[in-house]
DNA sequence: TCCCATACGGTCCGAAACAGACGGTGTGGG
DNA sequence: CCCACACCGTCTGTTTCGGACCGTATGGGA
């Protein structure tokens, strides 16, 4: 799929949002954004006005004019839009980064994806998250000892509780989404 | 000092590097970078040849260009640099979303700085990830019924847990902090 | 010896993203 | 009737981004 590489996150938040609440305009967006997935992800609300047009030139989203009163836009998902979500809820998340928040952002929106998507979205975290433990502690033990870097060494001590909280979350989840698969 | 406001968390990453490091060109920053901070903080390396030129226009570092072989510019932190830096590392840090990774930056360089800063930065910490616990827990007890969202509540789940890491992290700190300075 | 692969060191540029100022348009109340 | 204010949206100049591209050394294999 062509369009997928003319997508940013940011356009699955507002194809995903759109999943969620239904046909919405811009200003809907900008409002369901900030008391929702606006506490962890940021953006200016700017985008929210033209990116759904991109999406509409994609051919993911349809635009309707209201034509009495203010002329507001009403974006609607088309098949294509909602195949595309799904698809990239499906994907291997790319380990990166920012891979935390892209996986965050696939986690918020799971409901509009198929049953096995959480459980591979976990299972992958897990093993990312796994293997980023072990950089670090790696980084630890290779530096314990040199008191030029001791006082850096501190933020990898976050940096490690950071990744264990999320191991463990993700872990749980898998637990729970297995059983319940199994059930 | 009103060369802050043209500081951006790049600058401080290029000003701290050197403070860690002594004198510095563009490709001794992006290798350090890459071995150190690079691992939670990114960023394109083109910035690291850009970013510090417009420092030393700022004054806070100062350019040798070597003559001989290739001509490299190795950087070094005038006087103002380090103020710049110890001043930023002693501010307090603005609440913001993106607020835990400025505060890891900080926590990274905190050698650079002066005695109480650590502690000051752990207690702001630790006072904004409580906030944010309130706010996620507020949201969870209001929407705990609803239906339509138990599917997004998951996401709060992580969310609950990473900030209840980070403030473990930071209340542990700060800990271990007081102690030091009592003694 | 010469050539090629690879690491080093750096520049450049088009495309997004960003912050946030700005500007209309309803609407309720004094 | 008019003013204040919330609503809704656009626009713009600056940064940032990713990553293609380009020379220069180096060293090791043919």
């Amino acid at each position: 799929m062509v369009v997928a590489d003319r997508l940013s996150p940011t356009s699955y938040v507002v194809l995903g949002t759109i999943a969620l609440r239904g046909p919405s305009t811009s200003y809907d967006l900008k409002r369901a954004v900030g008391r929702s997935i606006g506490y962890f992800w940021h953006f200016p609300h700017a985008q929210l006005y033209s990116e759904p047009q991109r999406l509409v030139e994609l051919g993911l989203l349809e635009a309707e004019t209201e034509v009495e009163g203010r002329r507001r836009r009403t974006y609607r998902l088309t098949d294509e839009g909602l195949a595309e979500l799904r698809a990239w809820l499906a994907e291997p998340t790319p380990e990166h980064f920012q891979m935390r928040d892209i996986a965050e952002l696939k986690l918020f929106f799971n409901e509009v994806g198929e049953q096995g998507d959480v459980a591979r979205l976990a299972r992958e975290q897990v093993a990312a998250h796994r293997e980023r433990i072990a950089v670090y502690e790696d980084m630890r033990t290779r530096y314990a000892d040199l008191d030029a870097v001791a006082k850096r060494m501190i933020t990898l001590r976050l940096g490690l509780e950071m990744e264990h909280a999320a191991l463990r979350f993700w872990s749980a989840l898998l637990d729970e989404v297995a059983e319940e698969e199994s059930a």
